[in-house]
RNA sequence: GGGCGCUUGGCGCAGUGGUAGCGCAGCAGCUUUACACGCUGUGGGUCGGGGGUUCGAAUCCCUCAGCGCCCACCA
């Protein structure tokens, strides 16, 4: 290493190094190593899109993942960090729909089902790589050996095998429902994937005319308020005032026109929806409609229906806020969520008058059929306004749920679809800690050693951090609702439900109920295959059986004998929250689970902690008996230097294979890192990365120095030649050992890049290295030094900073050989234990260092590797001089007088005399 | 409507009871023999407003304001 080049060219040793590691096996892990004496440490990776790219999220992601798995090497663990990638059901069926559009001008449904599914497999043999090469570059440890994706053949079994048992417990379970429906994909979506977003449109106010011609008479409110356990219920639930304001009660009201006709007005922002009313709802309470309520009105659309056709009634509700618009509502179960519930409380039929892409179907009359839901909104404004019935259409804004992955409002919609009840709800409840509960993870002896970190056995709770995200895990859980598992897409899960039709009563239940009997005990397995009847309506001999099984051979047979599969493929996400332990061979009881479920961390973004986590959490004790991680880190969400969202359409999104191009993976790592507090979203700046840069090149010359001095790696230290200087950068990394250690055991990663900063920059370079070029490179007569002395002392110098050292040397055993090579060893110590120190965050350079340097045979603490990967972790030490040496009077010595460096401030106190000893 | 977070020099952030810090940017210098991806020096902040606890508050408590995020069926 003796022509080193002046500034570190990451380029050139990146690759090299990453192949050095796979070689050697160094990701790997192995089951059979773990013993009391090498405990396991695993980590599975948040499986990234197997056809999406790396962005900025996965760089802090999986660095933090890296970093742990690393940290933990050094720690000497058996590590375990699993890759693999997801399928990501609608996100991949649209690239692919979308490629098949520009290129071949077709939609799936040109191609079919199969011919589609073969394209969507071959995009994913194209692109899936993509994203696991760009881990590679970032330097992920991860045990390439054990890569997955949850559409292997084996996780499909337990994707299947899941649902049969979920099936078989009842937990899931198929019904007719109100779910969110994606015009754009034509899917039914979770309300997970719902986002609200406020959207600018019109409240408009129409009037409906009464139809009962003594509408006009009033009868005293409250009487007619159907005393049923719903409005009882609701009442309670809402808290709603029992009586309307004065100001409520003063404005609005029914109108009676010259003509004697009574007239209400309703207030809505989707007139569209008009046509597919069945009632008009107001609160029992309210005395301004309440001698209404039981009569009529005519529905305003369509008008090409005959007025006697359009009559809806006016029903009571306790939904209706009296406070809100005319306090009139118009009831439409058909779209809209709330209404569907009032609709069920009053037994309204329902209308449906928007198709799967959300344009009007015929029932919304002759002058909507056809039009898009949003063309449909105006025209039928339009449409009130000529009939003299709009009264007026005033701007407002209010949320509206859109489709998180195609951006476009949802819909709310009756359709049929597969629902899951949550299992082992309450034991995942429970075992996360939260905030100021008992069992914190410190002890009464007040020691936080590792005690985060290892999880708290004792109460066996899951600890999240930062911890705030438990009250939002548990407000979640709290408040569950079922979860819509199916899917209309094509890409994914196949629901592993068939269905024939049959008889109830005869040969068909002893024929289907037998073979399936068979089944299961020739082939000698749990019961993965389950079977019901469901009685057709009001004919208990008519129905249809229903088969949900999980192998393979039962599709086959099953298809034989006619039973159809269910079209629909599950939620994608209902493949993912079995990753944990999908991915170590499940249902099999592996070595591999035995020795590394359950995990040790999870790392991903806070808004997945629905999607993901809580419900691996539930999956983990459902199939496990057991949580599946022990801590979840949640990082923050980066973003801009405006503090936006990273998008595509915003292009604000930086490259990071570009950034690693330019900067080299180290240093995209460490300002990564440098800039990503505890749980605060990262504001990301590429200034962050030159930094890193800039810290990688230091480190870089700090090891040339200690080059160009030449000589061996010097082994052993000889306290009794220790100058001031020694003593106090020993100290100094003493301090930084047992700081940086701390923070990475409790998850403070940003403490502890601080305090490599600190301590390598402002501590080693600028003081301890040119303090030392006083013993390494100056030789100063006394007469030298005695002339540079009184200059000082006239000049008011004192206060001089750290490169001037390199003139004055008062060392006393400046011109010793012994001195000199102790400085030397003191020097290599120092720099030995630093690249250990980095590198779980530069694992590049500090490879490449650790080699250069010839560390790779033993240091002087009896310890080391051949990679600086199987290098123990540093840990304080002790030398003799700390037991003359306190941390308190340990300081530089300069111009015969004590010197306490403030290396914040990077500035010299005296502090004392040397001679006196005074301070 | 509920919950959470943030507010510290021009910008981005550390700092949880005891004399205001880091990085970037600025300014003035430096061909000092590891590094200009560097070195030295330097300017710049009444720590969002108000009140309280305390010998002492950026730090604890209360309150107000602004910004942001999450959850929630007000048409």
């Amino acid at each position: 290493m003796s022509e080193i080049p002046k500034a570190y060219e990451p380029q050139s040793v990146e690759d090299k190094w990453y192949d050095f590691w796979l070689k050697r096996g160094c990701f790997t892990a192995d089951p059979a190593r773990v013993s009391d004496q090498r405990p396991a440490y695993s980590i599975v990776i948040p499986p990234p899109n197997v056809t999406g790219m790396l962005h900025m999220g996965h760089v802090l992601n999986n660095t933090i993942q890296d970093i742990l798995a690393r940290k933990a090497r050094m720690d000497g663990k058996e590590v375990l960090w699993l890759p693999g990638t997801d399928h990501a059901g609608i996100a991949t069926q649209v690239q692919v729909e979308k490629a098949l559009k520009k290129e071949e001008k077709k939609t799936k449904h040109d191609l079919g089902r199969e011919e589609f599914l073969k394209r969507v497999w071959a995009w994913k043999e194209e692109k899936g790589g993509i994203i696991i090469n760009q881990l590679k570059k970032l330097g992920c440890s991860c045990d390439w050996t054990r890569e997955r994706f949850t559409m292997d053949p084996d996780y499909v079994r337990c994707v299947q095998r899941v649902f049969v048992d979920l099936y078989k417990k009842g937990l899931i379970y198929r019904g007719k429902r109100m779910v969110n429906w994606c015009p754009a994909t034509q899917t039914a979506l979770s309300d997970e994937e719902v986002e609200m977003k406020p959207q600018k449109g019109f409240m408009y106010h129409f009037r409906v005319q009464v139809a009962e011609k003594d509408a006009a008479t009033r009868k005293p409110a409250l009487q007619n308020t159907p005393n049923t356990d719903d409005n009882l219920l609701l009442h309670m639930q809402q808290k709603v005032a029992p009586v309307p304001s004065e100001d409520a009660a003063e404005k609005g009201g029914p109108q009676v026109d010259s003509e004697g006709r009574v007239w209400l007005t309703i207030a809505t922002t989707r007139p569209e929806t008009i046509p597919a009313d069945t009632a008009v709802a107001v609160n029992p309470r309210d005395p301004r409609y309440a001698h209404l309520i039981g009569k009529h009105v005519y529905r305003a659309l369509p008008l090409d229906v005959p007025k006697e056709q359009r009559i809806i009634p006016i029903i009571a509700d306790e939904h209706v806020d009296f406070e809100f618009g005319t306090g009139v509502l118009k009831v439409t179960p058909a779209h809209d969520k709330a209404d569907f519930e009032i609709g069920q409380r009053h037994k309204l039929p329902i209308i449906d008058v928007l198709t799967p892409d959300a344009k009007m179907t015929a029932e919304a009359g002759a002058d909507l059929v056809g039009l898009d839901r949003f063309v449909a909104r105006k025209k039928a404004a339009e449409i009130l306004e000529a009939a003299g019935t709009l009264d007026k259409a005033v701007p407002y804004e209010n949320n509206v749920g859109f489709s998180q992955r195609a951006d476009v409002p949802i819909e709310p919609r009756l359709s049929e679809q597969w629902f899951l009840k949550y299992p082992s709800v309450e034991q995942s409840k429970a075992c996360v800690e939260q905030e100021g509960s008992a069992g914190l993870p410190v002890g009464s002896l007040g020691e936080t050693t590792g005690s985060s970190r290892s999880g708290d056995r004792r109460s066996g709770k899951m600890h999240f951090h930062p911890q705030r995200w438990a009250k939002v895990y548990d407000h979640w859980l709290t408040n569950i609702q079922d979860w819509c598992i199916s899917r209309q897409l094509w890409w994914g899960h196949r629901i592993p439900v068939w269905r024939k039709v049959g008889s109830g009563d005869g040969t068909d239940m002893k024929k289907w109920f037998g073979l399936i009997d068979e089944q299961t005990k020739t082939r000698g397995r749990q019961p993965d295959i389950w079977c019901v009847y469901k009685e057709a309506p009001g004919d208990p001999s008519k129905g249809f059986f229903e088969v949900a099984a999980s192998c393979p051979d039962d599709a086959a047979w099953l298809e034989r004998e006619g039973f159809i599969q269910d079209p629909d493929v599950l939620d994608t996400w209902f493949s993912s929250w079995l990753w944990p332990f999908a991915t170590m061979g499940w249902p099999e009881q592996t070595e591999t689970l035995k020795k590394f479920y359950p995990t040790t961390d999870l790392v991903t973004g806070p808004d997945i902690i629905f999607f993901w986590v809580a419900r691996m959490i539930m999956a983990g004790y459902e199939y496990m008996g057991e949580l599946p991680f022990k801590n979840v880190y949640f990082t923050g969400i980066i973003r801009d230097k405006q503090g936006r969202k990273m998008s595509k359409t915003l292009g604000n999104s930086p490259d990071p294979l570009e950034l690693i191009a330019k900067y080299g993976a180290d240093a995209l790592r460490f300002g990564t890192m440098r800039s990503a507090p505890l749980g605060q979203d990262v504001l990301f700046d590429e200034k962050d990365v030159e930094l890193g840069r800039n810290f990688c090149n230091k480190l870089w010359n700090a090891c040339r120095f200690r080059q160009m001095q030449g000589g061996e790696v010097q082994g052993e230290i000889n306290p009794s030649l220790l100058t001031s200087d020694d003593k106090w950068i020993l100290l100094k990394l003493h301090e930084a050992i047992k700081e940086i250690t701390e923070a990475l055991n409790t998850y403070n990663f940003s403490t502890a890049v601080q305090a490599l900063y600190r301590f390598f920059w402002s501590e080693y370079c600028d003081w301890y290295v040119e303090a030392s070029k006083a013993v390494l490179v100056k030789q100063v007569t006394e007469g030298e030094k005695l002339n540079e002395l009184n200059r000082l002392n006239q000049s008011g110098e004192a206060q001089t900073p750290a490169t001037h050292l390199t003139h004055l040397t008062s060392h006393p055993f400046n011109d010793s050989a012994a001195r000199r090579a102790n400085t030397l060893a003191v020097t290599d110590f120092v720099l030995s234990h630093t690249l250990r120190l980095f590198h779980p965050f530069l694992p590049f350079i500090t490879e490449e260092l650790w080699h250069g340097m010839g560390y790779s045979t033993d240091m002087p603490d009896g310890q080391g590797g051949k990679t600086i990967m199987n290098a123990p972790w540093p840990k304080p030490f002790d030398l003799e001089f700390r037991d003359a040496y306190s941390l308190d009077e340990c300081y530089l010595e300069f111009a015969n007088q004590k010197y306490e460096v403030v290396t914040q401030g990077r500035n010299l106190r005296r502090v004392g005399n040397i001679q006196s000893g005074k301070k």
